[in-house]
DNA sequence: TTTCATTATGAGACCGGTCTCATTTGATAA
DNA sequence: TTATCAAATGAGACCGGTCTCATAATGAAA
């Protein structure tokens, strides 16, 4: 009848300290690891402790220290490979310097985003890495920053945010991969994007309040521009925000008598996608359609043909924020870093002339 | 001079308290949300929380009432699109009761896995959710069922461990996808998979302490047996722990001269590096090997040909686990369940006769 | 107007650690 | 032997909440 909730209670310093027949305070200097014992009443409590099974709770030492040792990191989408590995890297650097990792989703959503960061802040997280869905309201981040815990951004750019910043050079690598389609006789190339607009439809830059997609549309556009193509503004497509609405995009793009001849993928499971919705048009790549995109995932070489991709160094990417941020967190008052990361392209079989220009 | 750390110290309850004129029970009560206060009172405090700004302290929160509201959870690696999917379904499930997750990578690792358990507890969470990485020694799960704090388990069961449970139905699983090989005339086939032994071969079933794969090998011979292949045990192949190591076993295999004609992976990077792999060697998919893989990833339906796949309901996987603790944690203290979740096979273009037997 | 029940508020213990400061102990030097 | 000082230990405040219990205020009943 007393035990419907049946919590133990679980075994503390004082425990251990009444255990070994000294006080709290010097049970917990050895439990605790700091300031000095004698190796005599060290041994008799340590003895005590693992007789009691004696666990600390990080809860209460957090509490007092004011130091959680955890890293609270906000991304747009966990099981995008992207974000997964580069979320490795962090962890990975994270753990290597006694650091734990609390993952939050915004799905690329601000309210959703600023919900997460109250969380982790609510939690008092030593430290925050975000990938920040807006430029438009960084309100929120402002907050964190002015509470004084230290803040690093992943993968996008805040222009008038000045904190450690790591990003991969997107406007040099979308004029690249364009400039790639150009070169292969493509005027009619196409941008697809998950980033939208209220009106699902690319005006101007101005629209965009995604860093790193509003560089790489800059790239393209000036590829687009150097190759004399008129209003390149017209294909940049936005709103591949799920697979059905990517599948939706492409399909409907290919359907159109001036169907593009080539397009630029975001990300690897727009890529994917529109992979998947090109063969199911009935078009082929890349005899109809050429196809490049950012992320060198996994799967990318293995299609046939296989893909051409932008490589991005995503492991090195969340493993640079990570440590830039662990390096403030220690203590080190550097001013604010932005880091840029180089980008290559990997040519495989996906880009071939278009066949009306042959 | 003074400002080196420049930690801005948090606003607290006391705070709020002085700045409305109450005492810190009152101010208290109203911004935790319990007990009574008079409507004057409450907006009074409710508009000095917000002058000074205010953000409760979770952690402070946790310590006194004994929950943290988080879920703590083990998998073998987030990487992999199986536990990424599985994690979202635990998520998902998780957010709409309320709790956050808080996740750790066990790499497949005794130690890791244990280390992981360690700091998961130490942080007070409500409950676990893990992927136990080895049958063999689950004294470290034993501990936290006797500290009295709930535990699901996820994708393997544990016979000796009567807690909540959700697999798939894995012996069946293996079992179907071998007969499709064998009735496709498949005599030498092979199951690969990253579990591995000491001696880095199969000899019978008791040295294989991941449950799941247990399962799977004795669905496997079953269905060898059943078709009359002699000696199946030696169809076994262990230890593609990595992509580097999944290629070697793979072309080692296909260069022997009795080189299986016909594949079933274990997961879906297994089968996409030995996918690789076969390519590499200069054989096609099916025409010289076929191949089926646990896991109805999304780059199988886009290879050529399409990878036939053993469909998984691997979102509801983690969604019902997820479910199953936290009814316990919001105290139902139901008898433990063990559910076992169906799979299905759906046939894409990967398996064929073999070529030898036409 | 007094009494009693009821509601609202305040004082302070508590959670399980850390950490400061005072006190005791033991060894060394005078 | 006694003074001096460093090392070891203990007592208790503190972190920022929750929560119990006592007290004060309010309103209805007598």
């Amino acid at each position: 009848m007393k035990t419907p909730a049946l919590k133990i209670r679980a075994v503390t310093v004082s425990d251990v300290a009444q255990e070994a027949n000294v006080s709290k305070a010097t049970a917990a200097r050895v439990l605790g690891n700091y300031g000095v014992v004698s190796e005599k009443v060290r041994e008799g409590v340590l003895a005590a402790a693992k007789r009691l099974d004696y666990r600390p709770n990080e809860l209460a030492r957090s509490m007092s220290t004011g130091k959680s040792g955890i890293i609270g990191v906000v991304v747009g989408d966990i099981e995008n490979p992207f974000f997964s590995l580069a979320v490795r890297g962090i962890s990975d650097a994270a753990k290597a310097e006694g650091f734990n990792v609390i993952l939050a989703n915004s799905g690329e959503q601000i309210e959703t985003e600023k919900a997460a960061l109250r969380l982790l802040t609510g939690k008092r997280v030593d430290g925050l890495i975000v990938t920040p869905s807006e430029s438009r309201d960084i309100s929120h981040l402002r907050d964190i920053l002015r509470s004084g815990t230290p803040l690093a951004l992943l993968d996008r750019a805040l222009s008038d945010l000045d904190v450690d910043t790591v990003t991969v050079d997107d406007k040099q690598a979308a004029f690249m991969a364009t400039r790639l389609l150009v070169k292969a006789g493509h005027s009619n190339v196409c941008y697809l994007t998950a980033v939208d607009t209220d009106e699902h439809a690319y005006r101007n830059i101005d629209q965009i309040y995604t860093s790193s997609v509003r560089d790489r549309i800059q790239g393209f556009l000036q590829a687009c521009a150097e190759a004399g193509i008129d209003k390149p503004e017209r294909l940049v497509r936005l709103g591949a925000t799920s697979q059905p609405e990517t599948r939706a995009i492409v399909s409907e793009s290919l359907r159109q008598p001036q169907r593009p001849t080539a397009i630029l993928a975001s990300d690897s499971v727009i890529a994917l996608e529109t992979f998947k919705a090109i063969r199911e048009t009935g078009l082929s790549v890349p005899g109809d359609i050429s196809l490049i995109t950012f992320h060198n995932a996994d799967w990318t070489s293995v299609t046939s043909p296989p893909i051409t991709v932008i490589d991005q160094p995503v492991y090195n990417l969340g493993k640079a924020v990570a440590e830039l941020l662990i390096r403030r967190l220690k203590g080190h008052a550097h001013p604010p870093e932005r880091v840029i990361l180089p980008t290559h392209i990997i040519e495989r079989g996906s880009i071939a002339p278009p066949t009306t220009a042959k």
